[in-house]
DNA sequence: AGGGTTAGAACTTAGATCCC
DNA sequence: GGGATCTAAGTTCTAACCCT
């Protein structure tokens, strides 16, 4: 089958090079990189056989598995990329789905575990390994007409294994002109019977019908035991509930579906008796076929013939009379049958938008894309009725549709409207239409209004300016841009919590989204960076930053490198970088190194070990050869300074300087600026400095004598400045607390200065 | 597979009114 | 003033029963 054939594929991956061609989409490595690994994987595979045969296993599960996604989206439009490429690659490879086995082995002899693979096997899965063997087995052994008529029978043709499959079937007999005949198993999930049958109907339809004669309260007394077996079940609900109507083969012509339904029963019936069961030797069996017994075949059934009573109803012709406005009491004269068949093809034919099938519901299908047309045109009532007739649809005017005309609404339009888009509102179903048009061009999330509204300019005319903006408010209830971002919300969040460690989480979300790339100029970069911290504001009103904690409160909160570094560097202060990256997860050392640096100036009293201002007294009290009452005093004045103040990163020994003199100064005891400097190694600047903060600290009312706030000579030549010509005495009689020498010396000074200049 | 008959559901139509 | 909506009267269609 194709499907071993698509899956003897896999062997370049077991022992060859895989062409360059095909690896485009790396995600994360590089084509050398991905050679490398690969190379290691070939060697593994060939040292070890059992490892290869569960590698051969897991390959051709997941490209089952694969297929069997994409087989549902075979006539979808608008999948994503990575779909159709796959959905592409099986069309050309000429894939069809209708032969893929339902079980699925791996052709090699011996390989384990084979119930890995199949687990979704159940009591009723038909086998189609085993259907073969039996065919052969019965050709070779029996010669009857039912071993000759199935001498040409293809198991392998017209298989179907999921409902999407049946659909596809179906659909290209349809458009081939012809009925599809399905052959069916209905399943009895209690018993474990099994009821063969074929239909011209859908499997639902033909399960319909079945539940109807069941529960008739007429059922006649020779009826398929399976009647009886339904009817014992309370309600058709529960009944439908028991018994699973499952669709095997879906032929082209009656014929060929007979001949199936013939093989099947048969096969069935053998599986569970050794002996076996043979409609050639069993009549009673019939009873069980039920359409076989009422056939009464006796030896004669050519391949393809057709039921004689048969009516033929072709879908083209039957889809011009509905849209000519040809009424059921019509098409049932025009092709001479009943209504109930009419609508037995509409269904066979996929006429209908509701699944509902009648008259209505065909004529809202065949209508669909006329009105579709007419509303991309932008058409009033007016012009798409005159469109229509220009366009030969003469439903309208077998209507009686009379345009504009007081008291005439155009029922029939409006009906259509409501059958296809729940509506009878002209406008509401335009509107609908174009709303499915407006999301069809959303493809990326920064796409503007403007830019829609061009992309739909090409197939779509608005009727006036701002109609694109009133048809997303009335059918999203929201604006362009609501509604574009609301789309893009899964992504975005599930984006924002995969990147909730990353530093850069805007450009993260942005590279994500596809709006920039990894590698592309700072500025386009930047840009989409802002859009995505636009959007999050927009839509959550937090930084982006925040989206993973808001999406999941429970999430640590982001911690970026300097954090991180800080933290790791209060915990431990005299850590080295080297130390640092190797707690931190494999970031940049020069980076790391720069925090480490940033951290040890904003927190240096940490590093080193901070002095003890105490140790240095007796060492100065005993170069100056002051007393104990000053050292006392000293350390008073340091511990009222610690009170009030940080140490922070002053000079001990300037603190120590300024206490002493302080100390030196209340219990006047004469100690020179000078000598300090020399005694302590500390600029007479940096003594001062420190003596005016720790008269700051101190409380001035419990000491005598304390230094002046400001020096003395700048008081002096201030008020000298001010009064020129003030005398000696005056001065002195103004600074009276003072030494009068002091004073008179620095007049003198002022003086001198003053001539000179 | 096909069809006929029947009651009543579901639909259409035309007139009137509502709404913007 | 035109489209939407409501209503009553009239028409068509469907489901269920029956049959070969």
């Amino acid at each position: 089958s194709s499907f071993y054939k698509l899956a003897s594929k896999i062997k370049p991956i077991i022992d060859s090079k895989i062409s360059h061609n095909f690896l485009g989409n790396l995600n994360k490595i590089d084509i050398a990189e991905f050679e490398d690994w690969l190379k290691l994987l070939q060697k593994k595979l060939h040292t070890d056989e059992s490892y290869l045969n569960h590698f051969k296993c897991f390959l051709l599960w997941l490209i089952k598995i694969v297929i069997k996604l994409i087989s549902e989206m075979w006539d979808m439009k608008n999948i994503p990329i990575f779909h159709s490429t796959i959905l592409k690659d099986l069309k050309n490879y000429n894939f069809s789905f209708a032969t893929i086995e339902e079980d699925i082995r791996v052709e090699t002899n011996d390989i384990p575990a084979k119930n890995n693979i199949i687990n979704s096997e159940t009591r009723f899965t038909l086998k189609i390994k085993k259907l073969q063997g039996f065919l052969t087995y019965y050709i070779e052994n029996y010669n009857n007409i039912y071993s000759k008529r199935f001498k040409n029978l293809d198991l392998n043709r017209s298989k179907v294994v999921t409902h999407q499959v049946y659909i596809e079937l179906a659909r290209k007999i349809i458009q081939n002109g012809q009925i599809p005949c399905i052959v069916y198993e209905i399943c009895d999930d209690k018993k474990g019977w099994i009821r063969i049958g074929w239909s011209s109907h859908s499997p639902d339809e033909r399960m319909k019908w079945y539940l109807n004669k069941s529960f008739s309260p007429s059922l006649p007394p020779d009826m398929a035991n399976i009647y009886y077996e339904m009817a014992k079940n309370g309600s058709k609900r529960q009944a439908q509930a028991r018994f699973d109507m499952r669709v095997r083969y879906v032929f082209p012509t009656k014929g060929e579906a007979l001949i199936m339904e013939e093989f099947l029963t048969i096969f069935r019936n053998r599986a569970n008796n050794p002996s076996g069961y043979d409609l050639t030797i069993n009549n009673e069996y019939n009873k069980i076929v039920g359409e076989l017994f009422k056939r009464h075949i006796g030896g004669r059934f050519p391949s393809g013939s057709l039921n004689p009573k048969w009516r033929d109803v072709p879908p083209i012709p039957l889809a011009d009379a509905i849209l000519e406005g040809s009424e059921m009491n019509e098409l049932e004269s025009l092709f001479s049958v009943s209504a109930k068949t009419i609508r037995r093809r509409f269904r066979a034919y996929g006429y209908g938008v509701k699944d509902i099938y009648d008259l209505k519901d065909a004529r809202a299908f065949l209508l669909k894309p006329i009105i579709i047309e007419g509303f991309k045109k932008g058409l009033n009532q007016k012009n798409f009725f005159k469109n229509c007739r220009n366009e030969g649809i003469g439903i309208f005017d077998r209507f009686k549709f009379v345009l504009n005309k007081f008291n005439d609404r155009g029922a029939f339009f409006r009906r259509m409207l409501d059958q296809i888009w729940d509506t009878s509102k002209h406008k509401e179903a335009r509107h609908l239409v174009i709303a499915d048009y407006i999301l069809s061009v959303i493809t990326r999330p920064d796409i503007t209004p403007g830019d829609a509204e061009a992309e739909l300019k090409k197939f779509i005319k608005f009727k006036y300016r701002g109609e694109f903006a009133q048809i997303c408010n009335n059918a999203f209830g929201i604006d362009f841009r609501g509604k574009r971002d609301d789309l893009f919300k899964p992504i975005i969040e599930k984006l924002a919590l995969e990147n909730k460690n990353e530093p850069k989480i805007q450009l993260r979300i942005a590279i994500g989204l596809g709006i920039c790339k990894e590698n592309d100029p700072v500025d386009i970069r930047d840009r989409a960076s802002h859009w995505v911290a636009s959007y999050v504001k927009r839509n959550y009103g937090i930084r982006p930053r925040m989206l993973p904690q808001y999406l999941h409160p429970g999430l640590s909160e982001y911690s970026s490198l300097k954090h991180q570094v800080f933290k790791y560097m209060d915990d431990h202060p005299k850590a080295k970088p080297m130390e640092v990256k190797e707690n931190m997860e494999s970031m940049n050392i020069a980076t790391i190194r720069g925090y480490v640096k940033l951290w040890r100036k904003e927190n240096w009293e940490k590093i080193k070990a901070p002095l003890n201002p105490y140790d240095l007294i007796p060492k100065y009290i005993e170069k100056l050869g002051v007393d104990k009452e000053i050292k006392v005093l000293t350390i008073k004045f340091l511990e009222t300074f610690q009170s009030r103040k940080k140490i922070g990163n002053r000079n001990l020994k300037g603190l120590v300087a300024a206490a002493l003199y302080l100390a030196c100064f209340v219990k006047e005891k004469s100690v020179s600026k000078m000598s300090l400097e020399k005694c302590v190694g500390v600029s007479s600047v940096t003594i001062r400095k420190r003596i005016k903060e720790l008269m700051d600290c101190i409380d001035k009312n419990n000491f005598s004598k304390l230094p002046r706030d400001v020096p003395l000579k700048p008081q002096v030549f201030k008020y000298l400045n001010n009064h020129p010509s003030a005398r000696v005495n005056e001065v002195i009689n103004l600074f009276k607390e003072e030494n009068e020498d002091t004073i008179l010396r620095y007049y003198q000074e002022w003086r001198i200065k003053r001539r000179l200049k």
